[in-house]
RNA sequence: GGGAGCAUAGCUCAGUCGGUUUAGAGCAUCUGCCUUACAAGCAGAGGGUCGGCGGUUCGAAUCCGUCUGCUCCCACCA
């Protein structure tokens, strides 16, 4: 095969990707082998591909690669998520470009849109993820609102329900004002915002509705909910306050009496020792209303508007009514005065809009049973957090959940299968027909017209967290006694989780739940749990930053290998990664080394005849070292340290295999190679490609095709990873004083300006082993290497490689001077290094109490730290006799 | 406000049980090279008081305390 000068990604990529689709390498069967399953955190259906999915996606292909080469069943389920907020607001502003809103149109012609944006949409991102060369199996493809899985959703809320886990009922939730929905806590975003403290005089009533000269101060951030206020409170411990006892107040602006109430949730030293009651729009509030049965004012409307019971400012947005009702109250001579204020405010994590606390009613999940078994999960370590800090965190939510409202104001989304009776009483039931049977106990009258079903749906995390399950047996959540079908119970439960912390409550925690639930085994055993992708300025890459790179434009590009590479090489594990074009480049340019150095070998004539020495000593040491890589690429991977892995192949590919074994073994110009390092060259080659596989799929597939002729079907993919072999630590340490020595040899040519064609000689004293001399002689352009006990008498250059000594005669070209300072440098080190052993050594206490072998090794270095200084001694003799 | 974590070279990070020739890697930097696979390259080099202070120990990047600076999570003082 010809092979370009340089390396072609694209059209390298393209060609792989379809043999392996119409090969169907991808695709998975249970079978007698082990299994090894991954499950795609499912993104968005309407997402497009970002960095985030690219450091996930890729970690996940390297895991599932991996296995598939290691020899287990791999399975990597693909699919998407319905996102009901995010999908329902593009829906929705879709829609407003035609100019059509959601009020104008009925539920099921909004259904249709929404459809036909997901059908538009939807498999964006799942292409894109073809373009990474992610390697799922895609007949798999799951949709978290394929019919099958949404019913699975319903049956999973009715199971719950009849367990008595559901419930119903008015609470103070957050609202989102622009998605138009309920949220849970969890997607709730406390930010510090700067507001203002607003000071509010409150005129006392004079019991008849007018007011007097005397006023109390209020202290509020939102004075546009004064309208809503049920009362004013005070601590009963206040004295300040006690003349207020049993006399009302008058709301400004509007005059509306208020009574003052003692309550004790009041902090006397906060503000002014006041607290402005308004039950409808604040959760404490709403606490201290129930307390002392205080009236309830909704005056925003969910719109976040102020509606007519605020009488003043109706219609205006809640921001707008803040300022303007400011101005009224100075006008007024209601504001005593405004002070800068910082506080935390919540914000929806989907809309960003800032959250107002609702009163209405929801559906909501117990969790204190369920967030007991999936703590016990991870506390016994059935699942393993990675890196592990995770678990304290973990840990704090488990034992501080609270009830998790599950229902939300969409209609994007798996609705509430509760069915409202004219009379305000519901049943619950996995379809309407079962509904209407259930109804008819209750009142046989009823019809199928007069059986009116919930409009909100569920939460989008309460179908997620069965995706493990769902996505190979549908009918299993909600039936906990269900038997599992053939793909669930051979797949579940499923290998490795990667995704990011930030959904760690929201979904991994759930799935452990959901997994207790119905199958009675955790999901999965390991989560590996990313950093999250930054920018050099640590931003969060976010589209509205515009901070993140298109992922396309950059395999594109550089290759998804490339691409691959740099997101693992600065993703150290559990740490936020820091996103540097600089690392896709390396990426490239190791695609480049790793294509050239294929071009090299196979460039070589190959002839039957005797292996030079070197090359020989050169297949042992490469080897060794491939096989010493390989135990620790292992222990790497069995750890999750992937860019670890990843880079320990990279040195041996780079380092060991290009810049020092085929600088050994090649061939001089013209000249060929012998048979026996030819087959070791390729059999090393064959290995690492294997050994890289997972990280670089595409250039792997291409170079393993051109390594030999390939039978059609014939990949990589299914090519074992290598075991290692046996490691010979003696002939790797050998060889790195070679190394060392040849490093040593091409300093000094530097240094004198003598070019790498010119041969040196060289003498050496000490116990370099003779097997590497041909190393170091092909290496370093060294003509003769000779050992001997004296250095000759001529000028030349010494140097020392650990305890031995070598001296390169160099007439002329020898700056006495320059040597001798040298020599000085070195050896009024050695001798502070010496020192510091010495003092080490004759300290009683360190001989007493250390352990023997490490007296044993300080004693080595002080005699090895000796005969290093003998000899620079002598060196520097020589160097000012000569 | 409560909790957790982090701080090692210019940058991003390793550093296991406290001891392995006075701290390692990749990138970046500097110097010299168009040497017949590769200038997206080759060869060589420089660069750190392990955040500050105190303690434990024969011995501390590593253990303890404290201070400083960051990050994250949780949280209903208006």
């Amino acid at each position: 095969m010809e092979l370009s000068a340089k390396y072609n990604p694209s059209e390298v990529e393209d060609k792989w990707y379809a043999y392996w689709l119409e090969n169907k390498f991808f695709h998975s069967e249970p079978d007698e082998r082990e299994p090894y399953t991954i499950v795609i955190p499912p993104p968005n259906v309407t997402g497009i591909l970002h960095m985030g999915h690219v450091l996930n996606n890729t970690l996940n292909d390297v895991l599932i690669r991996k296995a598939r080469m290691d020899g287990k069943n791999a399975c990597w389920i693909p699919g998407t998520d319905h996102a009901s907020i995010a999908t329902e607001n593009k829906v929705v502003a879709r829609l407003k470009e035609k100019g059509i809103t959601k009020e104008d149109i009925t539920r099921e012609e909004f259904l249709r849109y929404a459809w036909e944006w997901k059908e538009e949409h939807g498999g964006i991102i799942l292409k894109q993820l073809r373009k990474l060369g992610a390697s799922c199996d895609w007949d798999r493809t799951k949709f978290t609102m394929d019919p099958e899985l949404s019913q699975a959703v319903i049956n999973t809320f009715v199971h719950f329900y009849r367990k008595g886990l559901i419930y119903r009922g008015v609470r103070m939730v957050n609202w989102d004002p622009v998605g138009h929905t309920a949220v849970s806590d969890e997607e709730v975003i406390h930010r510090d915002t700067h507001s203002h403290f607003y000071h509010l005089r409150y005129f006392i009533s004079d019991g008849n509705g007018n007011p007097t000269d005397d006023y109390l101060i209020i202290a509020t951030t939102r004075p546009e909910t004064i309208m809503a206020d049920a009362a004013i409170s005070v601590n009963p411990a206040d004295e300040r306050y006690h003349r207020l006892r049993g006399k009302k107040v008058l709301i400004p602006l509007i005059n509306r009496e208020i009574p003052v109430i003692e309550d004790s949730y009041v902090e006397m030293d906060f503000g002014t020792g006041c607290l402005k009651v308004t039950p409808a729009h604040d959760v404490n509030d709403y606490e201290i209303g129930l307390r002392h049965n205080l009236p309830i004012i909704d005056i925003i409307d969910e719109s976040g508007k102020l509606n007519e019971k605020a009488q003043i400012l109706v219609g205006e947005d809640r921001f707008d009514a803040r300022k303007k009702i400011v101005e009224m109250l100075r006008e007024a001579g209601n504001l005593e005065k405004v002070e800068d204020y910082t506080s935390p405010v919540g914000y929806s994590e989907r809309t960003d809009a800032v959250i107002e606390p609702r009163l209405s009613t929801q559906w909501f999940l117990k969790m204190e049973a369920l967030a007991g078994m999936a703590l016990e999960s991870v506390e016994s370590g059935k699942v393993k957090l990675i890196p592990d800090k995770y678990r304290n965190t973990y840990r704090h939510w488990m034992e501080n959940v609270h009830d998790w409202c599950i229902s939300r104001q969409l209609w994007w989304g798996q609705r509430i299968p509760a069915y409202y009776l004219p009379d305000g009483k519901y049943v619950v039931a996995p379809s309407a027909e079962e509904a209407l049977v259930e109804a008819r106990k209750i009142d046989p009258a009823i019809t199928p017209e007069n059986l009116r079903q919930d409009d909100d749906v569920l939460d989008t995390w309460f179908s997620s967290w069965l995706w493990p399950i769902s996505v190979f047996d549908a009918d299993k959540p909600g039936h906990p006694d269900a038997k599992p079908n053939a793909d669930l119970s051979y797949y579940y439960p499923t290998n490795d989780l990667v995704t990011g912390p930030d959904i760690l409550f929201f979904w991994v925690a759930r799935m452990i739940m959901a997994g207790d639930e119905f199958m009675g085994k955790e999901p999965f055993s390991n989560v590996y749990l990313t950093g999250i992708v930054r920018d050099k300025l640590g931003r969060k890459m976010s589209k509205t930053l515009g901070n993140s790179p298109d992922p396309l434009d950059l395999i594109k590009e550089f290759g998804a290998d490339a691409v691959r590479i740099g997101m693992l090489l600065c993703s150290s594990a559990g740490n936020d990664i820091f996103y540097d074009k600089a690392m896709v480049e390396q990426g490239r340019n190791f695609c480049g080394k790793i294509w050239n150095s294929f071009r090299l070998v196979q460039g070589w004539k190959v002839e039957d005849k005797p292996q030079p020495a070197s090359s020989a000593t050169a297949v042992d040491w490469f080897r060794s070292k491939l096989n010493q890589t390989i135990n620790i690429v292992e222990d790497h991977y069995s750890k999750f340290r992937i860019s670890d892995a990843l880079m320990a192949i990279y040195k041996l590919f780079w380092d060991d295999y290009c810049s020092t074994y085929l600088e050994v073994i090649k061939p001089a110009y013209g000249d060929s190679a012998d048979r026996a390092t030819y087959d070791a060259t390729i059999s090393f080659f064959d290995a690492l490609l294997r050994l890289i596989h997972p990280v670089m799929p595409f250039i792997t597939e291409e170079l393993y095709h051109a390594l030999e002729e390939r039978k059609d079907g014939d990949t990589i993919m299914f090519a074992p990873t290598p075991k290692a072999g046996e490691v010979d630590e003696k002939i790797i340490a050998d060889f790195e004083k070679a190394i060392a020595a040849v490093g040593q040899v091409r300093a000094v040519r530097q240094q004198k300006n003598i070019s790498m064609k010119e041969a040196l000689d060289l003498s050496v004293k000490g116990d370099f082993p003779e097997s590497m001399a041909p190393v170091l002689q092909k290496l370093a352009n060294v003509g003769s290497v000779e050992f001997v006990s004296e250095f000759p008498a001529s000028a030349g250059v010494s140097f020392m490689v650990g305890t031995i000594e070598m001296f390169i005669p160099l007439g002329g070209k020898v700056n006495v001077e320059e040597e001798i300072a040298k020599i000085e440098a070195d050896l009024a080190h050695q001798r502070g290094f010496l020192e510091g052993v010495r003092k080490k050594l004759s300290n009683e206490n360190f001989v007493a109490h250390a352990p023997e072998k490490v007296v044993a090794m300080e004693r080595k270095k002080e005699a090895d730290s000796l005969s290093k200084i003998e000899s620079l001694e002598s060196q520097l003799k020589a160097l000012k006799n000569s």
